[in-house]
DNA sequence: AACGAGTCCTGATCGC
DNA sequence: TGCGATCAGGACTCGT
């Protein structure tokens, strides 16, 4: 399971998921005993289950959300690893199904998450802006489409790595590893470049190109390099599209340039040296 | 306030 | 072949 659910596997299931969800209700809950990210009290389970049927599907960032009449809410986050299912109620268990929704019409809405970095969490829909995970998110990047100066603004007064700043879910929400290596190498900035840095050409061209990447990606289905699926058990395709992640050491498709890896905040990155101008030597410290 | 480091977790991969 | 060590990374907390 190496590629982990972004913004648009997150938004693939949504739309997957929707059609299917809107109008039932939840009649119980199941837990495999193992603890997710977080707790729930099992007082918020039940008034979850008081409320009434699923009236919207909606997604922030690479959180789902379910609303419920009844002024209920269930917050989905994928974590790492996580994987969202609906099947027919009393199908065989898939290995680390740690959550289960029974729903009113004999199937179940079931996450699949062997490191339990996921999280679902009941929440009063009337707070969920305010004090819920999500009053902490920034800009959704596509509704409506980001652009250069708001990015320009929500850096300002910050000196990270680009790459860095990308994947701060308080700035840009839904963003990670895979997108914000895409956006880069498609704007052909050096990942390591401070925000302090870039020129207003830089943030141009890194709005559209992340604009561009996640569009794409979200029509295509997201990214399936090992096991993504959607809610409905369907892959995405946009791993023909990627062109710098999960490529290093290959030949950069602009250029033919041999793609290197390194590290910037603690986690991998993959850029071209040239496309990317990234001076020869040693990377990432 | 910004930001780096530490934490959680297990399947895949690496080194001997 | 087998086994322990290492790696991967989103969001959150904590210390500087």
């Amino acid at each position: 399971m190496t590629e982990v659910p972004e913004l648009p596997e997150v938004e693939t299931i949504r739309r997957s998921l929707a059609p299917k969800l809107i109008g039932r209700r939840f009649l119980a809950i199941r837990s495999s005993g193992l603890p997710l990210r977080r707790r729930v009290a099992g007082s918020s389970w039940k008034r979850l289950l008081g409320a009434r049927e699923i009236q919207r599907v909606s997604r922030r960032g690479k959180y789902l959300v379910l609303d419920c009449r009844g002024g209920w809410s269930l917050l989905v986050h994928l974590g790492m690893s996580g994987r969202l299912l609906l099947v027919e109620g009393g199908s065989g268990l898939e290995p680390h199904v740690h959550w289960r929704g029974l729903l009113d019409d004999g199937r179940e809405l079931r996450l699949r998450d062997p490191r339990r970095f996921g999280s679902v969490l009941p929440w009063p829909t009337a707070s969920l802006q305010v004090a819920s995970p999500l009053a902490r998110l920034g800009r959704e990047p596509l509704d409506p489409p980001v652009t250069a100066p708001e990015l320009e603004a929500l850096a300002r007064g910050s000196r990270r790595a680009i790459k860095d700043w990308l994947l701060d879910s308080t700035r840009v929400a839904g963003v990670g590893n895979i997108y914000a290596t895409e956006a880069l190498f498609r704007a052909r900035i050096d990942p390591r470049k401070p925000v302090d840095r870039l020129s207003h050409a830089n943030w141009r061209q890194l709005a559209a190109a992340l604009v561009e990447v996640l569009e794409s990606a979200i029509e295509a289905g997201g990214t399936t390099l090992q096991d993504f699926q959607d809610g409905c058990g369907r892959p995405g395709t946009f791993q023909r599209f990627l062109q710098a992640y999960g490529r290093a050491g290959q030949p950069c498709y602009r250029c033919g340039r041999i793609l290197r890896s390194f590290r910037i905040g603690g986690r991998s990155t993959v850029a071209c040296p040239r496309c990317q101008r990234i001076p020869d030597g040693p990377l990432g410290l």
